[in-house]
DNA sequence: TTGAAAGCGCTAACAC
DNA sequence: GTGTTAGCGCTTTCAA
């Protein structure tokens, strides 16, 4: 900036608020100064403004990179949301810090202006951990009732009431939920399928099912099976389990969606191209992460933020 | 630090000195100010030091986002790769700083000491947009013969070479390789097939398709039986392409892998609890992204570095 | 083994 | 509309 004023015969300030759109620059003077940084590929040095400003203009995104069969953090899902949240933040002029959790004690993640946890939902431990930080916070999954974190996430119980609805409306009387409830985002799902099926007087059975997996979708299904169960529906909460329950329907004889209909979950690319295709409950992640990001944009602000949960839609295919 | 050194009756320097672990403190003395700093929450503030130090200390990865059916972009993979090099650069002290094609003239990206590039070949302009920023850079992908930037990718070309020899060992002598060998990495993969086919004096097919879908890969095995092609293999570039011929196979009245061996690529989680599960080539991501980090590291600290392809390994499973 | 001085490149506050 | 001064918090000389 020195060398610049220079050139221009100006002085430093001058050059600084050419450069970041002040007002209280002359324009043809900004335009010359514009043109002589240009000419001579200046850069900005990030580290002496955020010095100066005492900002490091980076938020954190934590994210659960392991890929563990218990929760559906492989899948497009958190490139979607990666993408919403960097191009809202980027657009406001932050930059996004990619670290796991691990990585979190990293100086640089510690001098965040504020922090995106993804992958581990409000009841987890590592929230609390974060908490200490004392740095504007937002959380993706589901919230706990009177949790005071900022939370994001898709609307899991209108996930599952659209399903039940659509079950209904089918003249399915006889529900199967399959699935983890111990997550609170599946859970949320749970309730929503529960509530809504219990307005018509019905009441869905729940397979518990850890995995994720196909396999333990047709394994749930040979259960049922087993168990003589009668049933005439499936939820599963993820597509894998969805796309196992159906070979297990297969497997039994019996057809999807002629005897039993089959709804999946996160809508993932092989669901659509599955055969029969599947239907499923899809989810903006792109969208999400925008929202993620516009809320810890607030928080550094010092604006309010409240949690929101995002819409969801129920994708009728062929199952 | 000036607070710190104040109460330690010492001054600012020997602090410093004292948390970067330098050898020429005494250690009780570092003891002593390390504990004081812990005690009174002290946070090193990265932007001094990286002004101080010219540098960012931060490597910028840029990503393309955009879930294209033309690019297998979505699927575990970009989180593998993400979560190796978050690691590696976390551990040398590095931040990952994640942008797409558009956020990069960023500031802060144009300020980074590295950048990796994942997501587009060498081949592509973006390359050379990134090149004009004389900053070391990385690339992920299959290089071009005669490049001279650093190129890390798995090897294509083993990949093709272990499924022919895989498919010849079965006694199949009419294969069929599916996908679309415009984009690099794939080209490398049928030129490893037809290469070690041609040692047995076999020659594949080729069937192009764009997509990397399940239907597409049904598609192209209609297109055989419509133009009575006599086929016993085939070997597809992605497994969502695989599970699709298996699908078409199977519609013709043929088994697999009785009729017809099939292996597709990626080793996807939905491969392995297919049924039949799919056989696959499998690549080790997490270990692709260590590497990238570790090779702009060197380039970071004017070490030398060169192009270096990952193996891949056939995963045999019933098809 | 410790310290004093200097300065990295930027911008807010206050003149003019 | 432009300039001067000062200082953000750190580490590399050089000196003791």
């Amino acid at each position: 900036m020195a060398d610049l004023a220079k050139l221009a015969g100006l002085s430093k300030i001058t050059v600084s608020r050419a450069l970041s759109d002040s007002p209280l620059v002359n324009p043809e003077t900004r335009e010359r100064i514009r043109e002589l940084a240009r000419e001579h590929g200046y850069k900005l040095n990030i580290s002496a403004r955020n010095l100066r400003l005492r900002r490091s203009h980076t938020v954190a995104v934590i994210v659960e990179m392991k890929p563990s069969s218990d929760r559906t953090m492989f899948d497009p899902y958190p490139l979607g949301l990666l993408g919403g949240i960097s191009q809202e933040l980027t657009a406001a002029g932050y930059s996004v810090l990619l670290t796991t959790r691990q990585g979190a004690t990293a100086a640089a993640v510690q001098a965040a202006d504020g922090l995106i946890l993804l992958g581990q939902g409000v009841h987890q431990d590592a929230v609390h951990r974060f908490d200490k930080l004392g740095v504007p916070m937002v959380v993706w999954g589901a919230g706990l009732k009177g949790d005071s974190h900022v939370v994001v996430g898709s609307d899991n119980r209108l996930g599952g009431a659209v399903v039940a609805d659509h079950f209904f409306r089918l003249g399915r009387r006889h529900p199967v939920f399959i699935g983890n409830p111990s997550h609170p985002e599946i859970y949320e799902r749970l309730n929503g399928f529960v509530d809504a099926l219990g307005v018509h007087g019905i009441k869905p059975l729940l397979m518990r099912r850890d995995e994720f997996t196909a396999d333990s979708g047709t394994d749930a299904v040979h259960s049922l099976q087993a168990r003589k169960v009668d049933f005439d529906a499936i939820f599963a909460c993820s597509d894998l389990l969805a796309i196992g329950a159906i070979r297990g329907i297969q497997q039994m004889g019996r057809t999807v969606p002629g005897d039993v209909s089959v709804v999946g979950y996160d809508d993932m690319p092989l669901g659509a191209s599955f055969l029969p295709a599947l239907s499923s409950v899809h989810q903006d992640w792109q969208e999400g992460g925008m929202l993620l990001a516009r809320k810890v944009l607030a928080l550094i602000r010092d604006e309010p933020a409240q949690s929101e949960t995002l819409p969801v839609s129920l994708v009728v295919r062929s199952t």
